[in-house]
DNA sequence: GTCCGGGGGA
DNA sequence: TCCCCCGGAC
């Protein structure tokens, strides 16, 4: 049984093997119950409309929980149904997602709005490789989907859960991302497998976080392999960094994406349609470099050119789906 | 000024 | 298997 797992350190190891049953039943339990009382009410979790879950998830690729709220509340609030999405000019949807950076994720989720209309009819499909197969959904969009909107008992592996399940079953290396994967498909309460997604990122959030895990206060303290052995364990590198705060400069006006940045920040207030004039520096980037930069978001989809140096936001979703 | 991280592209 | 995106944490 402990060969299965390698990394095996100790005895609790056994604790989440698939093979045995109570235990994995017991973490499940202690994990749900924590979640029942500690679990953060979030606006996006009160709903299980497949399309409002993917809009979140998206956005917690990127953003952390407090501040995917809000943003949430407001795209859905602008486009309330996929339907409503997959109509939606990039433009529109660029303006929707402004403050929340990564724009060419805005777009990808407007792509895949229009390829669900196509491929499935307006309706999200509930299995996971039809959900991968969308654009901008990789296998933990995918799962993440499958199991808060269909119930499907599969884990959205982010770095949360990695993190929580590999110290579960074991204080040394973490086992390989395949291994992660199959034991924390293996732990998916399949009663409750939208709960024990938010569960699992809660409980890697508020307790076994990267640097100072608290396993005092876990409910599954007595079942982790790794139960009090981690005080310490990671210093972490960046603590001890000394930095050098002198001037409050532009947060990298000299890189591509600070430009990137700047450019799509004025289409998104320029007059629905109109070409704006990029033939200026901007900040310490030359006309020619915004050129340079100009062509690359129009090769992403992100702006319109009309070949004499100016641009727009796309009005308009052609070329929609390809991923 | 470096790192982080899910997804996409080469 | 790399590198890039890009705003925030550190």
């Amino acid at each position: 049984m402990r060969a299965r797992f390698p990394h095996a350190a100790d005895a609790t190891l056994a604790a989440v093997e698939p093979a045995d049953p109570t235990a994995v039943r017991a973490v499940r339990r202690a994990v749900l119950r924590w979640f029942d009382r500690r679990g953060r009410p979030l606006a996006f979790r009160g709903s299980t409309d497949p399309y409002a879950v993917l809009v979140s998830e998206v956005m917690l690729q990127q953003t952390q929980v407090a501040r995917v709220e809000p943003a949430w509340r407001a795209f859905v609030s602008r486009f309330p149904a996929l339907a409503d999405l997959a109509a939606a000019s990039p433009a529109d949807v660029l303006r929707a997602w402004a403050g929340l950076g990564y724009n060419r994720r805005a777009l990808d989720l407007g792509r895949a709005a229009r390829a669900v209309v196509e491929r499935h009819g307006g309706r999200l499909p509930g299995d996971v490789a039809a959900l991968e197969a969308l654009p901008g959904v990789g296998p933990y969009t995918a799962r993440a989907v499958a199991a808060i909107a269909f119930g499907v008992p599969v884990a959205a592996v982010d770095t949360n859960v990695r993190r929580v399940v590999s110290r579960l079953v074991g204080p040394a290396t973490a086992p390989p991302p395949r291994t992660i994967q199959r034991i924390a498909d293996g732990l998916v309460d399949p009663r409750r497998p939208a709960d024990w997604t938010h569960a699992l990122m809660d409980l890697g959030a508020a307790l076994c976080r990267p640097r100072v895990p608290r396993c005092g206060e876990c409910p599954v303290r007595s079942l982790c392999a790794s139960a009090g052995q981690l005080i310490g364990a990671s210093p972490g590198p960046a603590r001890a960094r000394v930095r050098a705060r002198v001037g409050v400069a532009e947060p990298y006006p000299a890189t591509t994406r600070w430009l990137r940045g700047r450019i799509v920040e004025r289409l998104r207030a320029a007059p629905d349609g109109t070409y704006l004039a990029f033939g200026e520096p901007l900040g310490d980037h030359p006309s020619a470099r915004v050129a340079v930069a100009l062509r690359r978001l129009a090769a992403e989809g992100l702006v319109e050119l009309d070949g004499l140096g100016r641009a727009r936001l796309p009005t308009s979703p052609a070329g929609a789906v390809s991923g």
